[in-house]
DNA sequence: TGATTATTGAGAAAAATTTCGTAATTTTAA
DNA sequence: TTAAAATTACGAAATTTTTCTCAATAATCA
């Protein structure tokens, strides 16, 4: 198939966020215009990204919310549910455990890893914490399809390497730094100093303009 | 100016987190082949985007590492501090307290704000929580530069609504939804279930190519 | 029923972004 | 000292992404 842009492809992910919310206030049909509007971009960007994948909307109506929602489902995967391991029980990785949106969307963190001795063994949310070490057979028992990387930039890339060594091929990484993998594994980037310093470059411009 | 794309802006982060590492090893002079390498991008990317700024590199020598760090803070305005308030402190906010990167990069918390009136009061990491009503004062004391909102969807917009009332300009988003402001007024998202929901994309391509 | 309005879908056009090609410059080696 | 190798800078070309235009179709209103 045609090589789909990342943009379009979180762009869906916002459409169906929109067509959740939209059911849930029992909304049926929604045009593109709308969908547009609750997410700051133009109609033709929304049926343009639809168009991709074929025609979903009915001309003079707009699309039914609920078929809409399933179709992209259905584009991005979304109808199983995926099992997530968290390698990183600090601060974040903490966090990410209890964060209700992930399991609300199917990721279901069924597996910690840490390195730390202090920390394996210890429960946290009816699970165990396993050392980085025995990873590849819990992945295994556990069926893990993707990785969630809460550890220090440092060894970000070794734990990675270990774990596509496991036969893993998705990554969610928030370490700081660009990780190297095989051409069939795919990393996802979660930088949150990269957002901030996009926000320090406007405010830095704006500054400058007056 | 010329309206420089986000890529660019992004880009440039990694390249300068990139130096920062190259000058802790000790390299004083870097190539954009290098610099590319490392972030899997190509030397033309990493040249077309520092031109747009300026000529920083020698021929056939390459870029110093120090003059071109200097050279990217001063562009992303990290020369200075930021000051950055968190509202919510539930999970994800608590994490981002200690979240070293960011005081690294020279953005410091210097106030949290809830709504919950169990939560007001008490202190983290030497800062009082705030009830989210009070928050003008304490931003202008605090001369609030950057907002990070770590508060459920719901509630997202309104408090938004609230500090560009107060007059924050910057805003770093974790809430699941599209925040509507003044043009003069910057939102970035930090979402990272739509990340989680590319792999997904990506796995379910895969097996369908198999 | 017929006209009007709303809206999609798809190709074309426009705009934005990335990659390419090459002259200029610097360093290193012969 | 001269030739070869390395590397930037920058305009041009190629590619990708977004926006525009309009025919087709569905619903609503007179």
């Amino acid at each position: 198939m045609k090589k789909i842009s990342d943009s379009t492809i979180s762009r869906l992910s916002t459409y169906y966020r929109t067509l959740s919310n939209l059911i849930d206030q029992g909304v049926e049909t929604v045009s593109s215009e709308q969908i547009a509007e609750i997410n700051n971009i133009t109609s033709a960007q929304v049926r343009k990204d639809l168009s991709f994948f074929g025609s979903f909307g009915k001309r003079g109506l707009g699309y039914n919310t609920k078929d809409l929602q399933d179709q992209i489902a259905k584009i991005l995967g979304l109808q199983k549910k995926w099992n997530v391991a968290l390698v990183g029980v600090g601060n974040i990785g903490r966090a990410l455990i209890d964060y209700a949106e992930f399991k609300k969307q199917g990721f279901i963190i069924k597996a910690l890893f840490d390195n730390d001795m202090q920390k394996v063994g210890q429960e946290i949310g009816g699970l165990k914490i396993h050392h980085i070490d025995s990873a590849c057979n819990v992945i295994k028992e556990q069926k893990i399809e993707i990785a969630i990387i809460a550890v220090p930039a440092k060894v970000a890339q070794s734990v990675v390497d270990n774990l596509v060594q496991c036969g893993v091929k998705a990554f969610l990484n928030f370490a700081p730094i660009t990780i190297k993998v095989p051409d069939d594994v795919m990393v996802k980037y979660e930088n949150m100093s990269i957002e901030l310093e996009a926000l320090s470059y406007f405010l830095t411009q704006n500054e400058k303009g007056d």
